[in-house]
DNA sequence: CTGCAATAGTTGCAGATACAATGATAGCAC
DNA sequence: GTGCTATCATTGTATCTGCAACTATTGCAG
């Protein structure tokens, strides 16, 4: 795609030269999982990223802000925002943290909870993005995402 | 599939059974690619989104609104605003459609110059994507997306 | 022709996301 | 202890996204 005209006639060999826009090929995937999981969520009454950041916070126990927000690879505005809505849900809870500017997230028994419930809907929309999408490719999705993010990190990490 | 290739290595065959959050993870994954995407595009004064509309818009001459966003994987609600934005300025125009309900979308010749000029920045940041997160891994990344997409949509087709 | 279902687009609402700017502290040099 | 700088969180602004509801047309059955 992107390309003014596409006349590309024959697929050369998808080897080491990407063709099409990376950008776009993951938002239109994304797009398309995100529908799915959303999908099965709202039957607990959760988005996505709400499911994910409750997790986040069930495992790691009370955290600060800025670590959450590393943790889930979010910007810092960002995931005030995100906090808010499941604060005022009464799934977390912030307090003052240790240092005068920083503040402690924590999730709530209500938070677990919701969690809980959530989580059965979860694995079903991960049992149909396996049928649909296939294990096996989900499987290698994962392994080149994790691989790749690797990657990602330690260059932007470089370049501070 | 990418087997007609020189075996490089032996896949280490992953598991049948995907670990994690696929939808977290192309989540993480499309924020930090993102990012590089939309810092070089910021040069021509455009986001990823804009640019792909663009390019699609380029690609494919007047187009129906419904038929744009089946080609970019979009709700038809989303590419209304989005096209607002391009039309805003001055990119593209909408006009009445053959039929009284329908319209017909058009890239202007000041649209035609900005994709291109966009398309040099877009180039960049493609490079710096294949280069950081390694070029084989973003061809392999591309041949999965592919092939899942694929099956992603015929499932939703056979559901309607 | 009338009424009703189907189709195309838009709007209302809610949320996710980032960058830039702002506020509020904290740390430190002197 | 005063002032500069670094750190942490939030707010302002803009965009992207989807679902549900609504509007405007069209097509068609009777």
């Amino acid at each position: 795609m992107h390309s003014a005209a596409p006349i590309h006639v024959a697929e050369p060999k998808p080897e080491n030269q990407p063709r099409g826009c990376t950008n776009f090929k993951l938002r239109q995937l994304l797009r398309r999982v995100a529908r799915i999981y959303d999908a099965e969520l709202a039957s607990a009454g959760l988005k996505g990223t709400q499911f994910s950041l409750l997790s986040q916070l069930l495992a790691h126990g009370p955290v600060q802000p800025k670590q959450l927000a590393q943790l889930l690879g979010l910007e810092a505005s960002t995931l005030t925002r995100n906090v808010r809505i499941v604060t005022a849900a009464g799934w977390a809870t912030q307090g003052p943290g240790a240092d005068g500017r920083s503040r402690v997230i924590e999730i709530t028994a209500a938070g677990r909870a919701k969690q809980a419930e959530a989580r059965r809907y979860w694995k079903r929309a991960q049992r149909t993005l396996n049928q649909q999408f296939g294990a096996g490719r989900v499987a290698r999705l994962h392994a080149l995402i994790d691989e790749g993010m690797a990657r990602l990190v330690g260059a932007a990490e470089r370049e501070d």
